[in-house]
DNA sequence: GCTCAGTTTTAGCTTGGGCTAAAAAAATTA
DNA sequence: TAATTTTTTTAGCCCAAGCTAAAACTGAGC
């Protein structure tokens, strides 16, 4: 069975939406695809007959193993393309999504394995995301926390971001936090709970909550 | 104005037949683009309205000067793309067609302009076809001719073919016939018009009068 | 200048993926 | 539990891009 564009972004929003909210609301749906409800409601109903998706009305919406192998392709493929985007074209990690978004519903296995091979088989994307492999197996981050969960006197080094919209992550480039980078926390302000890092340097940076939230990190014992 | 595929194809398709037959009949574009008759008409159409074909009922279609701009950056995309499977890779040539055919109508000049930069600005497709620069300007290929206009004791460089369809492009690969390499026409047969062409190392090799019709070739001196 | 074959256009239908508005079901709150 | 709000579904519509079949046009040969 052959999927078309918007089908993949169905597959792929509810493998999201599993993934992080244990379900994929009707709702939450539309808001990912970017379409109403009702569009939501009819896709589920196509996708169900066609085997990727197990759906009952008002109970959300489950992929199935089908499902879930497309997704994870899906998943793959924009990652690769986002890892080549960036260490071949050059651009910014926080100007590849879209472009991703457009290239992976282009061509097939054959392409894709050999952009991996042609990359050196990369195992995490410009975010800090994993990449899975060719058979669809994901390696999770080893004991990634959020830096809000840092404590004092602790350094780390980042190693990934909750949220990679355009806008979080130039607010990154600007307070000079990248990925592999290492950061001492120096302090936490009680009052609105933001926090002061030190780069390996000494350059101080105050980094708040809600920025720290989205931040992940791994502790170094150094 | 903003293209869809199945637009940028027909601009394509119109820009193409206007460059070899002068005129891009309805009939012609409608096996270009793989539709009807019928559908064509349609397109047209809406082409017209939009400003980039100039069209009048039976008489066929031509494009307008932003016409021809978009073609002419689809033919830049489609090549480069062509060039970066072949040479990132590794795609045989006769294999990339498909591909390139979907990654063309991906992003915009910002990305087709870093993979020209990242491919190292290339001249020619895996084809030999020439590849329009940033500015749409086209450089012709120099004093190439059909290999079937040869005469015999010339010696001469293969730079194009007129067919680049898998199955040519497969059949020149038995045959030994590849893009840069030099040959000596040894003799012309009267009987089938084949012809026998001595690669450098001395192999023979024997070229339907066919096959040489779709050989583009520059003449050398040696 | 007619006829007829071939080409192009028109008319009306189909399918995929959207949409809105209203109805129905579920969840929340009083 | 009853009332109200929120979520989901249904019903009916739209648009892009295709299709077929029939009508209209063109141009070649007589």
């Amino acid at each position: 069975m052959l999927l078309s564009p918007s089908q993949e972004n169905y597959l792929k929003a509810i493998y999201k939406l599993q993934e992080d909210d244990g379900i994929a609301t009707n709702q939450a749906l539309a808001a990912m695809v970017e379409a109403t409800p009702a569009s939501v409601t009819n896709m589920l109903r196509k996708l169900t007959d066609t085997g990727y998706v197990e759906y009952e009305a008002y109970q959300g919406a489950t992929l199935t193993s089908a499902g879930r192998n497309q997704a994870v392709a899906l998943v793959r493929k924009h990652r690769l393309w986002e890892v080549f985007l960036v260490d071949k074209l050059q651009y910014d990690w926080d100007a590849v999504h879209a472009l991703a978004e457009e290239l992976e519903h282009i061509g097939g296995d054959e392409l894709i394995n050999r952009l991996d091979a042609f990359l050196g088989h990369p195992g995490f994307d410009p975010h800090g995301d994993p990449i899975p492999n060719a058979k669809g197996v994901v390696r999770a981050r080893q004991h990634a926390i959020a830096a809000s969960e840092a404590s004092v006197g602790g350094t780390f080094v980042v190693c990934g971001v909750k949220d990679s919209s355009s806008l979080f992550l130039q607010h990154l480039d600007k307070l000079n936090i990248a990925l592999g980078k290492a950061y001492t926390l120096k302090e936490c302000l009680e009052f609105d709970r933001s926090a002061v890092w030190t780069e390996q340097g000494g350059v101080c940076i105050n980094v708040s909550n809600e920025v720290a939230k989205n931040v992940l990190i791994q502790l170094t014992d150094a």
